[in-house]
DNA sequence: CTTCTTGTTACTGA
DNA sequence: ATCAGTAACAAGAA
């Protein structure tokens, strides 16, 4: 499940592959995925042009195109989502390979784009949640506007964090996952953060001490930037350095004592330590 | 066959 | 206004 780090670790590589690189065909085999406009004009709009830069706000994708600024592509991958890059010479970049979404392109690859030097982009989605949605300058500036803080940038700063928090009496788990509130964190890494806090994810942030607030705004950066350095969690190798997500029944890490339980908080499933987490 | 799972959003009701 | 709870989306796993 793609999240800020995942999310992050996509716009990395694809920069690296696509940037620069002229459109010649776009293939839509899924109609749906395709919004903002007709898969028609979809199509008319991206064929001949090419990116000059991809952006992130939150766990949303922004694609620029070179010369043309009346409309922005959005990219979100949801759940399933992964954009796929094939050089001319096969080397892939991107997604995680399994027996199911193996071939490329396969039956879950629902959007495809060819470039000017044979390679491709490959957008696959199992659960097809995912889509590809064409903005105007005006309606990219309120979807924009509609997140909250972004963690990882110089606006994240701690006044305004515990102003947000402080006006709020919601469990903290639903703080973490509400992108209006900070933008970019899931179900993993709102684990994650909470076990670093060692605060339970049911706990409402008016029990929270002015203290773990702190150390709470400390955790959503440290936890977010090294999950990017290890290039998150599906693709690549910070699944070893999770504590309680996906650990439930088994022993705690660091207490060596607790059982990590796993309970329902904000209507998703959350894991937490009850040793270590208050 | 049924039920559960997943993130997000829309909706309802307190 | 705020927040909790739930259905819906799709398809696979159990």
């Amino acid at each position: 499940m793609p999240e800020l780090p995942e999310v992050e670790t996509v716009r990395r590589d694809l920069k690296s592959c696509v940037l620069g690189k002229k459109i010649v065909r776009v293939e839509v085999r899924k109609g749906k995925l395709v919004q903002g406009v007709s898969v028609r004009k979809f199509k008319k709009y991206l064929e001949g042009k090419s990116f000059s830069e991809i952006g992130r706000r939150g766990k949303l994708l922004v694609f620029r195109f070179k010369g043309s600024v009346e409309k922005t592509l959005l990219v979100h991958l949801k759940m399933t989502g992964q954009l796929v890059y094939k050089s001319s010479k096969g080397l892939v970049v991107g997604g995680h390979r399994t027996k199911k979404l193996g071939k490329l392109p396969g039956k879950y690859s629902h959007i495809i784009l060819d470039f000017e030097d044979g390679s491709r982009l490959f957008f696959n989605d199992l659960r097809q949640f995912g889509y590809w949605k064409l903005v105007e300058k005006k309606e990219l500036g309120r979807i924009l506007n509609g997140f909250g803080m972004e963690p990882l940038t110089d606006s994240f700063r701690w006044k305004d964090f515990e102003k947000l928090v402080r006006s709020k009496k919601r469990q903290i788990k639903a703080f973490l996952l509400d992108q209006k509130m900070v933008a970019g964190i899931g179900n993993i890494y709102a684990d994650e953060i909470c076990f670093k806090v060692r605060i339970r994810p049911n706990r409402k942030l008016s029990e929270i001490s002015e203290k773990k607030i702190k150390i709470l705004y400390r955790e959503i950066t440290n936890v977010l930037s090294s999950a990017i350095k290890k290039k998150g969690t599906s693709y690549g190798s910070y699944l070893k350095f999770l504590r309680v997500y996906g650990r439930e029944g088994k022993k705690c890490l660091v207490c060596k004592k607790g059982r990590i339980k796993k309970i329902n908080v904000a209507g998703r499933k959350s894991r937490y330590c009850p040793i270590c987490q208050i």
